[in-house]
RNA sequence: GGGCGAUUAACUCAGCGGUAGAGUGCGUCCCCUACAAGGACGAGGUCGGGGGUUCGAAUCCCUCAUCGCCCA
């Protein structure tokens, strides 16, 4: 296989993952018997496209089952998408609008949901192509949708159970209402959005007292017709004298009671608060405990009802314009201040969301929050990073019952059928028009009209895409998952409610398995290059596939781990791809030249490896430490740290030291030339593998190569290759690493001196080491090839002691002095200045040292090897600052 | 109002009790048959401020400041 000089992800990408999906590896061996090892994606919706988020947290599961996969186990990431009831309906209905000027009233509900399911088969696998184009390992043989009719049975089971235990009830609550929609939605479906408004004084009345007035401030004037009292802190003052009277509304003449409440705050507005139960959530809690009515004053659309009095009819906007003005005409208006404040806005439909109530359904949350809070606490789940598991246990332990009626069309119907008396029952299967009720025996007349909450399907999604309520095989076999990751926000609404429902449903398992994921994962949050969290509205999105498309998939998934440390908010900007794509690159490019060097090697490959060479022993050690290092690393889901190890040994071992070495012996008729051919191919065979649950593509492409150069069939596509690990691998050799850092030492004190003259890059030199350890003329001494090829010497003279020869320039290393003798005529200064400069902070570091090894605190305190440490420390940079300092004089 | 997090080199971030690190950027030099999307070398930090614990603090505790996120 010929290969570009330049690394070219699009020639490659889309071939290996058709060949990934022909080979099968993504769906896990039917036959084995092996351990698991299950993810299941959290399905976006299919509305939805991939941002820097999806990409995040696909390349994070898709890293953990590849690795798992690799290491032998069976592996299965689950995918699939979500229904997402409010946001589908309202691209379908505003599209239908769009296009045909239709609502969706006019086509009728059969004909609209119909409509929306032609959308989904056209567009719903969009997001799912995107993950592929990721490089995802996800089983697509088991996508799931959270409204296919397997679904439906499994959120209908779970219904009827609920229901069947008392814990599913019909009630009048205060829901956040959205009056474009018309659909009461929930608290993740609100954003709450920084805005400039107006706060305005109101004076109501005293009841009794005429020309005395109370004020309050508010900036919601039209719930004034909605106020059913006004409290005022007892221990304010101001309003003493009036607790216990009355407060009239103005408009309706409505007389209100004026209340003491403790949690009022004096300081906010005037310290008297009206209350309108009917439309604030704080106010329908606060009226609740003082018994006051709850009025309810807007219809479905966001105009004004009956309650409106004069006002009835009109749009929440223009009553609010209209009563202000009113009021400023009656003199009841004391002042109207800018204001800034939260405003909760519908992400649907991006119109302020009216708390309102209405008669809706819900599931009494206490009694399954009880083991879900047991799960953390048993440890049978456990959040990385731990400090979410406080987020998920405050909310299960304050939880409030869960709203799970939306009145849309699209959606799972309630499963409700009333007899002519209202009388509701929930059942597994359709009751016809007609059929008898269950319970009292009358005829069925109607079914409920709402659907059910998005996330009352998806909190069923790790064991109803297996199968549930039927015991499948696959349920068998893969529940419970291992690891889910997901994105902070979700912690209550998806992430607690799967594990309520899982020890709640799951009763055919042992309470210790019925947990659905062992490990949340809360990945960060992608911000922008500022700092601010990427989102549409705000325009500031990086879009992913324009990343692959530039960069290379590879590229972006290593760049997005390398770049985000673990729990840690990421911030990012396009040309932090960059760092991904230069290292897809190094590895194709030393790829590239141990291919030129293995051809024809085939026979020579196969012999064992048996490694005397300094280089080859030290390489394979760092192969060894490196495989240590991303195999624990990866077992505890730190990404980042697997994915920086990798990257310094490729770059900083393996190419910068390895593959220089080896351009000498691979030399036809070298005597270690196969060594070093068996080496290269060893190191680069493991390297592949390690690489590749964080490059999947073009470790899978060079994988091909390697095998092909070297003659030999893959035994399978790198994907099911296993890990390296156990005889794979050669154990540490310590020797081997501290010969080697001496070379360096040598070799970098060489190059310094070059940097530091004008003697450049290229001229061949010849250098005299006077190093009085025997250890290191020993490895300098067996190392003056390799010294002499990196450092570009002529020869290499190693004493114990020798002297500065004139007209040299000089290297001075930890242990020893290199001299280059140079002629005259070249100009030291900077050298000079530089070894200045090392002395100046040697002797900052040796006063530091002296003063802790005088401090008998610290002798007394300290490790016995800490303190062992210090004194080799002191030992070794007193050595370097003495031949620092006698070395200066002569190079003035 | 409650909670959480961040503050380390010009930038983005590692390190989390015992010599301050990386990548990018910057400067100088180098196209030698893996890679100029490269190589070599170098400059650059009183680890946000102030207290405390400790023989020893970027690292632990307290406090203040600034920024950000979540919840109410």
């Amino acid at each position: 296989m010929e290969l570009d000089s330049r690394y070219d992800p699009h020639a490659h990408e889309a071939a290996i993952y058709q060949a990934w999906l022909a080979s099968g590896a993504f769906t896990p061996d039917a036959a084995a018997q092996r351990e698991r090892f299950v993810i299941m994606i959290p399905p976006p919706n299919v509305t939805g496209v991939l941002h820097m988020g999806h990409a995040l947290n696909g390349t994070l599961q898709d890293i953990v089952i590849r690795y798992q996969r690799m290491l032998g186990k069976d592996a299965l990431w689950l995918p699939g998408t979500d229904h997402a009831g409010i946001a589908t309906q309202a691209v379908v209905e505003k599209k239908l609008y769009a296009e045909e000027q239709k609502t969706r009233q006019a086509l009728g509900r059969e004909a609209f949901v119909a409509r929306i399911w032609e959308w989904k088969e056209l567009h719903g696998s969009k997001i799912l192509e995107q993950y592929r184009a990721l490089g995802s390992s996800c089983d697509w043989t088991r996508t799931r949708f959270t409204l296919e009719p397997q679904m439906t049975r499994a959120v209908r089971e779970s219904f009827v159970r609920l229901w069947e235990k008392g814990l599913i009830y019909r009630g009048a609550r205060l829901v956040n209402w959205d009056c474009v929609l018309e659909t009461a939605v929930s608290d993740d479906e609100v954003e709450m959005v920084q805005t400039r408004g107006k706060l305005a004084y109101l004076r109501y009345p005293i009841a009794g007292q005429p020309g005395r007035t109370i004020t309050v401030a508010t900036t919601r004037p039209e719930t004034m017709l909605g106020d059913t009292g006004i409290v005022v802190n007892p221990a304010d003052e101001r309003y003493t004298d009036l607790i216990g009277q009355f407060a009239v509304v103005p408009f309706v003449e409505r007389r209100i009671p004026i209340l003491a409440d403790e949690t009022v705050e004096s300081s906010f507005g005037t310290g008297a608060v009206k209350v309108t139960p009917g439309h604030d959530p704080a106010d329908y809690e606060r009226g609740a405990r003082f018994k006051l009515p709850v009025l309810n004053i807007l219809e479905k659309n966001g105009t004004l009802n009956k309650e409106g009095g004069p006002f009835a009819g009109l749009p929440r906007e223009k009553a609010r314009a209209a009563i202000l003005k009113q009021l400023e005409e009656l003199g009841l208006l004391e002042k109207v201040a800018d204001y800034v404040h939260n405003v909760p806005i519908s992400d649907r439909s991006k119109s302020p969301i009216e708390p309102l109530v209405s008669e809706q359904w819900f599931v009494k949350m206490r009694p399954l929050a009880v083991p879900a809070i047991a799960a953390v606490k048993n440890g049978a789940l456990t959040f990385k990073p731990e400090r979410w598991t406080k987020v998920y246990l405050d909310w299960l332990e304050n939880v409030q019952d869960w709203c799970i009626s939306r009145q849309l069309w699209w959606g799972h119907r309630i499963p409700v059928f009333y007899d002519a008396d209202g009388v509701g029952v929930a059942a597994r299967e359709d009751l016809a028009i007609g059929s008898p009720h269950p319970v009292t025996k009358k005829p069925i007349v109607r079914q409920d009209e709402d659907v059910l909450d998005t996330w009352a399907s998806s909190w069923l999604w790790p064991f109803a895409t297996l199968g549930w309520p039927d015991k499948t095989a696959d349920l068998a076999r893969f529940y419970p998952t291992q690891f889910l990751s997901t994105a902070r926000e979700i912690i209550y609404l998806w992430v607690a409610r799967m594990v309520m429902a899982g020890y709640e449903l799951l009763d055919h398992l042992p309470m210790e398995q019925r947990c659905p994921f062992s490990t949340c994962y809360v990945h960060a949050t992608v911000l922008d290059g500022k700092g601010k969290r990427m989102s549409k509205s705000a325009g500031n999105g990086i879009d992913p596939l324009d990343m692959i498309q530039k960069y290379g998939a590879d590229a972006v998934r290593l760049s997005l781990v390398l770049l985000t440390r673990e729990g840690q908010d990421v911030k990012l900007s396009e040309d932090k791809f960059e760092m991904g794509r230069r290292f897809t690159n190094k590895v194709w490019n030393a790829a590239r030249f141990v291919f030129g060097h293995l051809a024809g090697a085939g026979a020579e490959l196969a012999a064992p490896l048996e490694p005397t060479v300094l280089e080859d022993r030290w390489i394979l050690s760092r192969l060894a430490a490196v495989q240590a290092e991303v195999s624990t690393a990866l077992d505890g889901y730190k990404f980042n740290d697997a994915a920086s190890a990798l990257y310094r040994f490729v770059w900083n071992d393996f190419c910068d030291w390895y593959l220089e070495l080896s351009k000498s012996r691979l030399v036809e008729g070298e005597p270690t030339r196969a060594d070093a051919r068996r080496t290269l191919y060893a190191v680069l065979d493991a390297t592949l593998r390690l690489l590749h649950p964080v490059t999947p593509f073009q470790t899978e492409i060079l994988w091909k190569a390697l095998h092909e150069v070297a003659g030999r069939t893959p035994p399978a596509m790198l994907v099911r290759t296993p890990w390296p690990q156990g005889a794979a691998l050669r154990a540490r050799d310590a020797e081997a690493e501290r010969e080697m850092g001496v070379l360096q030492e040598l070799v970098r004190a060489v190059r310094n001196v070059r940097a530091l003259t004008t003697i450049g890059e290229r001229k061949s030199l010849r250098a005299v080491v006077s190093a009085p350890r025997a250890s290191d003329r020993a490895v300098l001494s067996s190392s003056a090839a390799r010294a002499r090829a990196l450092a570009v010497l002529s020869e290499l003279e190693v004493h114990e002691r020798a002297e500065r020869p004139p007209a040299s320039a000089v290297g001075v290393a930890a242990g020893f002095e290199v001299f280059i003798p140079l002629g005259d005529g070249v100009d030291l200064g900077e050298l000079a200045a530089t070894f200045e400069r090392r002395a100046d902070k040697l002797q900052k570091a040796l006063a530091v040292v002296d003063l802790k090894l005088a401090n008998e605190g610290f002798l007394r305190g300290a490790d016995p090897e800490i303190i062992e440490a210090e004194r080799e420390r002191r030992a070794e940079s007193a050595r370097e600052l003495e031949l620092l300092q006698r070395n200066l004089a002569g190079l003035k």
